[in-house]
DNA sequence: CGACATATTGATGGTAGTCAAACCTGGTGG
DNA sequence: CCACCAGGTTTGACTACCATCAATATGTCG
């Protein structure tokens, strides 16, 4: 499941490397398309938590890639209840239109400091699948993915229990962060606030805590500063029903 | 909003017509694209209510267009519980891999007897946007247009009550039938059972029939037989906080 | 230290789930 | 034509999960 404790890390690497080692977990990269992803990563931006991405509505102008920090798509109802969407982590692709309108659909907030390079050109080449042909199948894997991770959104928003939800919210979380070099028994980062995973989760920030104190009780979790250990994942895994998504790329 | 008693409608042309008109309202086609459109469209299959269309897990082999008809992507939980992800209506899209690996990333079923054009061929043609660009642009934009749909989705399952999520479904479903032809404000087919009503809202049955009867005595919505209109579009969206999806198609 | 965000705890109430039964409705067949 | 049945709808009684409100810790940062 996990490389072994030598094995390279993505995000122990610097930033710039992140992104093709990503990239090519979904698919096979060419020389070219891997030192043309590497340039674009040479001169992160970075933003501070709290800041906005974009917002709905708004016309995607500049798409990218966060190459450290967490990240997540929303949205705010008339009355300010919040929804969130998914989570951006890092090697995740953000801001790049889908359809013929370049509006967004959502917004998205950064949850931490977040470094992020900025992927016009490489959207462009997307573009040209017969010129860049493993950069565009990566392109595509990364966005199947993406929807995968919603629809499992949509199943713990709708028939799961709060305790279910959690559960299949960090263990789907801990895959991810697993594929880009943690590894799922130990200890990763997990900036999430119980606030914030109440708005992903349809939960108040009351219950959140209460039934992460009922995991930690079981000993099914264990949570630092804001890390959290998996301490058993497949039985997490069981209780929520996880199912890991096929065409996962293998970590390492 | 909708076109006049006497426009054309979508639905009421011969099937073969809609898939045509309907990828056309959302990028203009070119007259070889249109015509090799509408020859996809000669032969429809035709399948009887509850069929699978294909299961999860399963290598996505048979990519359609519904030509009349309903039939929703759902998840089945270890448990046996139920979660509906989407509906798909007269003219929408399904079974076509998105990402590298061709696998359905969840079952569908049809909800109705229902008729089916094989896309294979189509599909085969949004490869090349070079040669069809019409073609791909439109296939592009219906893929975000049920993107957009499963947003929404989210919002409902999330954050919203029972009886803002139905009010906010059925718009939404009304949005859509507006788009092929049918009008808003009238009666438009809903043949959507209290059971699958819930399993797609992540509410019981029971919920659902009495959520109804509410909206049925406050005047918004009236049901009989398998239709379903609503009485007060404006008032049902504003309780609903309902977007309209921008890019959307005009109906017509 | 004080200001602020986040986490925790307790008490109470409401929305929606569950269980169970009755009631339609359309279709089938004797 | 009516009995019968299956699937869907409706109703009632009861329960429970989770939201809400409010107050108190804990922690972090300038």
């Amino acid at each position: 499941m996990s490389p072994g404790a030598g094995a390279p890390r993505m995000v122990d690497r610097k930033p710039h490397d992140l992104l093709w080692r990503r990239l090519s977990s979904f698919a096979p990269l060419s020389d070219q398309e891997r030192s043309i992803v590497r340039q674009t990563c040479a001169a992160p931006g970075e933003v501070r938590a709290g800041t906005e991405l974009y917002v709905e509505g708004e016309r995607l102008a500049k798409p990218g890639a966060l190459l450290a920090g967490w990240a997540c798509r929303l949205r705010l109802l008339a009355d300010g209840r919040r929804q969130i969407f998914d989570f951006l982590l890092p090697g995740d692709l953000f801001g790049h239109p889908t359809g013929a309108e370049p509006l967004a659909t959502t917004s998205a907030v950064t949850l931490t400091a977040v470094s992020i390079a900025s992927t016009g050109c490489l959207f462009e080449m997307v573009r040209e699948p017969d010129r860049f042909p493993g950069l565009a199948r990566a392109w595509a894997a990364a966005q199947a993915r993406q929807e995968a991770c919603l629809l499992n959104h949509v199943v713990r928003l709708g028939r799961q229990t709060a305790y279910e939800r959690i559960a299949h919210l960090l263990v789907e979380l801990g895959h991810r962060l697993d594929e880009i070099g943690f590894s799922l028994g130990s200890f990763v980062p997990m900036p999430l606030t119980q606030e914030v995973m109440a708005d992903a989760l349809g939960l108040s920030v009351v219950h959140v805590n209460r039934t992460l104190q009922q995991l930690r009780r079981e000993r099914l979790i264990e949570m630092k500063a804001a890390s959290l250990r998996l301490i058993e994942p497949d039985v997490l895994a069981a209780v929520a029903d996880f199912r890991l998504p096929r065409g996962a790329p293998s970590a390492g």
